[in-house]
DNA sequence: CGTCATATTGACTTTAGTCAATAGAAGTGG
DNA sequence: CCACTTCTATTGACTAAAGTCAATATGACG
């Protein structure tokens, strides 16, 4: 997989050769998305997982009354449906929000790097539980912080994120998001949300245009977030 | 386990005498904890984790300002706290709702599980991804559904789980939440929730005192939280 | 050049939060 | 069993945050 999921992994713990080398032999195939397109559908039971390799995806729910709700983000190196090799069907979307590339590996081939690899087995517990705890501080923002401090939380976790593999450059990244999409990750409408970005943009937490976010000073945006990037797991925690 | 995370896993897959005597076999004590005491802390690194055999337990953050927020509720056979396997320290500290029964599993034991019985560590991953899929139906409540939606939501969730677990009785169950924690559930204040709760109760969706909660008509209350207990996984979606 | 999505602004409405007072209930020590 | 404390629940009056609607830019793109 080009070894961005190697990469990942070996945040928890060091891969063998042999580790590494399976990882890479368990794309079945790799293609390319445009914006705009789905990657898995809810309702679906898809037979295989995917790795994003480039560019960026999120997981989502439409409710009846057509309301979205945006509830992960993905970049390189993200596993982006591990949990649809153990729970089907699938019970969100996963859309793609820039030119992504993506690595297709069939759960037969999940199930045998399980077995063949125990160690194997306790990363993607690793990297399941990692995601769970990115639900997990999503959840405190939509219940419990302002509007701003959402938004400055998302920009914070992702430039810590994007930094950890190596998109980060003059202190901004390419942001492909729309604020009708910010507002769907953030529980808002994007009407408010434009006035959150104009408020921030004022007080020089961030510079956002032309799909580019730069955050001149990442510890004051933090502060304003009251961000800990504790729940990312960035230093290597490794077990073994 | 007394059995109680044994029936749970085995929702998922069928397991073998030697697998369920393994899970039998693995807690190194059991002990009772009472309302409002802490099973872990925000910050500690466990080398054990739990699993509920009887009581409420949940799951929850506190802010600087002192806002707290809940990120999960766990009944009878839920394993509270698996993540912290594999992921520590912990980023949010668990709570107890009502006097609960706790089995401590050491993380040592989990391992030896893992690499002993791989099809364990399948059933594991499924666990882990029950628990996220929960967390991603909160996600979508907090950020798109309105206060009594949000409310009749968890209300349903909780009377399939309850259901599950063989807790429930004349449609109804224990449930030991005050108002204040159901507002720190649902990103609510607590003054907003007894009102949206005494609207409820007028329309006859459920009947809640004693620290007991009665759904006369659990249809008509899924309908007003447009409830779909799909991502509960409550029907034996068996991989083995 | 026209089209479509996105961004911005103003005016107004709605939902939910805050503050404060009162009432009930449950638990504790004597 | 009683007095006492401490949660918990309820209510009213007022405030604030965020949503809605609608109009107008702005910008990318074929």
């Amino acid at each position: 997989m080009a070894n961005a999921l190697a990469r990942k992994l070996s945040r928890y713990l060091s891969l063998s050769p042999e580790e590494t080398q399976a990882l890479e032999a368990a794309p079945s195939r790799i293609q390319d998305y445009r914006r705009g397109e789905q990657l898995v559908r809810e309702g679906s039971s898809p037979d295989h997982s995917m790795v994003l390799l480039s560019g960026m995806a999120f997981r989502y729910r439409v409710m009846t009354d057509g309301a979205r709700q945006i509830m992960a983000l993905h970049i390189a190196g993200d596993f982006v449906d591990l949990h649809s090799f153990v729970l089907k069907p699938m019970d969100h979307s996963v859309g793609v929000a820039a030119l992504a590339q993506v690595a297709h590996v069939p759960h037969y081939r999940v199930a045998r790097l399980l077995s063949d690899f125990p160690r194997l087995a306790q990363a993607f517990l690793w990297d399941m539980a990692l995601d769970a705890a990115t639900f997990r501080e999503w959840m405190v923002g939509l219940g419990r912080r302002s509007a701003s401090q959402r938004l400055a939380h998302l920009f914070c976790e992702l430039y810590y994120r994007m930094e950890m593999v190596g998109l980060v450059a003059r202190q901004g990244f390419d942001f492909p998001l729309s604020q009708p999409d910010l507002a769907d990750i953030s529980g808002l409408s994007s009407v408010h949300v434009n006035r959150s970005l104009q408020s921030m943009r004022r007080d020089g937490l961030i510079v956002l245009n032309k799909r580019r976010l730069v955050i001149p000073d990442i510890a004051e945006l933090s502060r304003a977030a009251e961000f800990d990037p504790a729940y990312l797991h960035l230093l290597s925690d490794r077990a073994c």
